[in-house]
DNA sequence: CTGTTAGCGCTTTCAC
DNA sequence: GTGAAAGCGCTAACAG
């Protein structure tokens, strides 16, 4: 069995190669100033003990791990992924490694996890807080000695750069378009409400409904599938039947079509529907669903890129630097007109 | 600014606190055999300086790293990142970090991000082959120290544990379903097919295929949407119409779901489709897709569970551990009876 | 209970 | 061009 049980290390790969440590050291960052005899001899003694340099005694000697860690609530969540898909590309390109962790929005856990990112000493980082204003996440981002940016929330009374969509002006956009279509009663359901992006598309959706004069109607309890189909049956059941639903989240938008269907309503003759975010079969569904698009790729692109520019700047700049004030970056969404909202989009 | 340009190191703790390095290692390792006075004083003085102990340092005194890596082909595909959001779990269960790369299935970078996370010395790895029969792969995991585990597609010639769900069976399961259903003209969609769950769900349909004495009509070409709607017309306009389509991927299914949408094709009273790997939506849409449902999260767990049990192992067995035979875990797969295959099941 | 000390594997002056 | 040697921050004997 050729499993090894240790890894060779650089001084073995130096005895053997009949040269000192510092020339093997070369040779694996670039084989400068080694002759090209030694180095060829070097690279074949490594190839053979299938050497690979401890990441660790780098790190030890104070250098950067070239990690970057991004804490999302979930991996399994198409946003999120996404987003860590773009962000892994942007490390690639630094060379750099994406460590992800997920924090099912649990404060505690998002605590947990920046600590075993610390420990490892990740060059910077990429968070979802958890809470926006959680006060432990907080301190510890402030403290921290390495760059931070925020994706999707941002951290509030913090320094730190964040990189969210603009949820207020997507809301306000959908809220109008659904309002230029005439419709009157027009609902919002929210999903979990204590979520920052939540909260801004509330107010967006506020904002065009009482620029109208209409009047704003939230409903916060869809939860799942079956909170969903007893909230859209009271609204049928009740007064005031709507003629129009703005979901504000995916799954949310998911399990309102799926109730409006169960109950036969027409979408969008009967009903209109518009959702806060699209999704991979939006367009396949019968009818399919307007919805209102966030860069997800943007947000992780430019998440890590930012991050990445103040790694560098951190080392041109003089110790002393005078962390610049928060920015924050908002990126534009985008209406994607399909049938349920009550258009006839040209391609199928 | 508060923000520090170094970390705090643990000497610098021990002279903060008037105690010695050991007895701050003690304390942040568990406090046992330290006076309580001494250990909540010391806590104290690490609360203050906000004091993260340095992995590398630890992980240089042979210490495990408390990491895994996990090697996919994307992270942006819901089968891979609900796999990783299982293996995250188990690996946070047993005080690990996941840390994931995407290779995007090129052979070359999935070589590259093995050698960063050897760098790292993670304590074991978890990896979705680019490609089964890689020699160069097959020799780098050979000769890695540590534990592997291949997930969905196996290492061949290799003595790597592999889990992954039971595609042949899988295909014959779903083929035999269409028989049964009467269907004499089922056509195979199968997508990219090269890799090896690909082929092993086609070797299933030709398996149960020729079992009925019917005859297996293979069609490799679709790629994307446009492929698909090319492949279907010709399909319709070929001399033997299909009268079922059994789609051997995800996005071939809902490619092939949409161009016979396109083409207003009645599901499943003119062609039924069936399609291997269940998808969110595939209930939502209409009619829904009857699907073969893989265990993912039970493939991505078992994976991780393995590679935990080995590292246990490893640390009790003596060092010249013979390794055992390659174990080879397929985990069944099962049918999702909904509309499309020209079921009634009960729910809507 | 507590402190001293010797490395872990690497990079990096500083000599040759 | 090349090598010797001093640590980086931590843990683990081994004393006390």
């Amino acid at each position: 069995m050729a499993k090894k049980i240790t890894h060779p290390t650089l001084s073995q790969v130096a005895q053997k190669a009949g040269v000192g440590t510092t020339t093997v050291s070369r040779v694996i960052n670039g084989g400068d100033r080694v002759s090209p005899r030694t180095l060829a001899h070097v690279r074949r003694v490594i190839e053979t003990l299938g050497y690979v340099p401890n990441q660790a005694a780098r790190t030890l000697k104070g250098q950067r791990t070239k990690t970057i860690g991004l804490v999302i609530p979930s991996i399994a969540d198409p946003f999120f992924s996404s987003c860590a898909e773009a962000a892994q590309a942007v490390a690639r390109v630094n060379d750099s490694l994406l460590i992800v962790t997920v924090t099912g929005n649990d404060p505690r856990n998002e605590i947990d996890n920046l600590n075993v990112l610390i420990r490892h000493r990740v060059d910077g980082l990429i968070i979802v807080p958890a809470d926006s204003h959680n006060h432990a996440l907080r301190d510890l981002l402030n403290r921290v000695a390495m760059p931070v940016v925020a994706i999707d929330r941002p951290v509030v009374n913090s320094s730190i750069t964040s990189v969210v969509a603009d949820n207020l002006k997507g809301a306000m956009l959908a809220t109008q378009h659904l309002i230029d279509h005439g419709y009157k009663r027009i609902v919002c359901l929210t999903g979990e409400s204590t979520l920052y992006t939540i909260r801004e598309r509330m107010t967006g959706y506020r904002k065009a409904i009482e620029a109208a004069h209409l009047t704003p109607i939230f409903d916060t309890s869809v939860k799942d599938y079956r909170s969903a189909e007893y909230a859209i049956k009271n609204l049928l059941e009740g007064p005031h039947t709507p003629d129009a639903i703005f979901t504000l989240k995916n799954s949310t938008t998911i399990y309102a079509f799926e109730a409006l269907q169960k109950f036969n309503i027409a979408v969008p003759e009967s009903i209109a529907l518009l959702g806060f975010d699209d999704f991979e079969l939006a367009s396949t569904v019968r009818p399919s669903i307007s919805v209102i698009e966030q860069p997800v790729e943007e947000i992780g692109r430019r998440a890590a890129e930012i991050l990445f520019e103040q790694l560098f700047d951190e080392h041109k700049t003089a110790p002393t630097a005078s962390s610049q004030p928060a920015r924050q970056i908002k990126l534009k969404t985008r209406l994607i007109q399909r049938h349920s909202c009550g258009c006839t989009p040209p391609i199928a």
